[in-house]
RNA sequence: CGCGGGGUGGAGCAGCCUGGUAGCUCGUCAGGCUCAUAACCUGAAGGCCGCGGGUUCAAAUCCCGCCCCCGCAA
């Protein structure tokens, strides 16, 4: 079939790669503009642009996928199939319409639980034990459509978004490959969502993964998890008059408690007491500083014991 | 030229502003104490203070250039 892929993010680079090796003829690939990116603020093309490589496959990177323009050019690719993944843009039904048969989506949840931008990063925080992929029909609505297939995984004790992400990126292709079939052999199933169990995960920003230490120390580990590496989480440190960032990657729930962002222990580990026990801390940066263990963290900054997290 | 922090024995840091014999918390090694220990005590090894120039009687410290790492930002 002539397949158009639509996406931006990482985690549809394996489907994307599955269906250039496939039958299937991938006759574009819709993606945002290349951005200005990283600490030189070098332009950079997206993740699924850069996976293309030296292909000669038609790029199409409208700045508004709602613009005639680029509707018209997605029209002239003549597609049976769009596969959307991670894109960034809302479809307008114009576009929805343009393949000839379907316009699916590749989303990180198991829906209709987790509509939404950040669904892996939910998954985790809320304490779900099993999350997963979801090809649904690509709909008006956020993540409203009807659901074609799914498939789950388990939330292990110690994933994190970057592992949940990488796992469900590659569970994504066969899924992909699956749906292509069926849709091919007119045998696609189509499951209407129950709008009752719907939640949402809205779009993080960077400011998502401040730490409020009045929060039950299971429920800041867990968002400590869900939100590395990206936006990451971090606690405000003070000291000695001045507010700095102390990034935290990783950290274990203590049976201890104290007034909550108090610092219970300064010795071999960081143990910062909570709104329910305590959390000691295992990875941690300081901004403008090496990632690093507690244990190291502290024999540098022995202020920290007289200092309290705020 | 987007803003900012940093490169000091194996690790994490102080010292730099106010130049003049390199310090702290650990680690390592040896010895001691102990039934024993990641505990405690004693001692030791280990640095051309990122690189290159300059100023000076004297530079980790001041000035200029370069390389590398990191936070913000996207």
């Amino acid at each position: 079939m002539r397949v158009v892929f639509v996406g931006t993010g990482a985690i549809g680079v394996p489907a994307l790669q599955t269906l250039l090796q496939s039958d299937h003829e991938v006759v574009g690939v819709v993606t945002q503009p290349d951005k200005p990116v990283g600490r030189d603020q070098r332009i950079q093309a997206p993740p699924v642009k850069h996976a293309l490589g030296e292909t000669t496959i038609p790029v199409l990177q409208p700045a508004r996928i709602k613009d005639e323009r680029a509707i018209v050019q997605i029209r002239e690719l003549n597609p049976d199939v769009m596969v959307v993944a991670a894109y960034g843009q809302i479809l307008p039904a114009a576009v929805l319409d343009a393949p000839r048969l379907a316009c699916i989506n590749v989303h990180a949840s198991l829906l209709p639980r987790w509509r939404g931008a950040a669904p892996i990063q939910a998954a985790i925080a809320a304490g779900d034990n099993r999350t997963g992929i979801t090809i649904m029909y690509v709909a008006p609505g956020l993540d409203t459509g009807d659901i074609l297939l799914q498939q789950d995984t388990e939330i292990a004790p110690n994933d994190t978004g970057s592992t949940l992400h990488d796992r469900l990126a590659t569970m994504a292709p066969a899924l992909v490959l699956k749906a292509l079939q069926l849709i091919e052999r007119g045998e696609a199933p189509r499951e209407p969502q129950d709008p009752e169990k719907a939640t949402y995960a809205p779009k993080l920003t960077r400011d998502s993964g401040r730490i409020d230490w009045s929060e039950p120390a299971e429920i800041i580990e867990r968002k400590i998890r869900a939100y590395n590496p990206w936006p990451g989480a971090f606690a405000e440190i003070k000291a000695e008059e001045k507010h700095r960032k102390l990034k935290v990657f990783a950290a274990a729930v203590s049976n201890q408690n104290g007034k909550p962002g108090e610092i219970l222990r300064a010795e071999n580990e960081l143990v910062i007491a909570t709104g329910h026990n305590a959390l000691s801390l295992v990875e941690v940066q300081l901004e403008g500083r090496k990632r690093m263990s507690a244990a190291e963290f502290i024999r540098g900054n022995r202020w920290l014991t007289t200092v309290a997290a705020v």
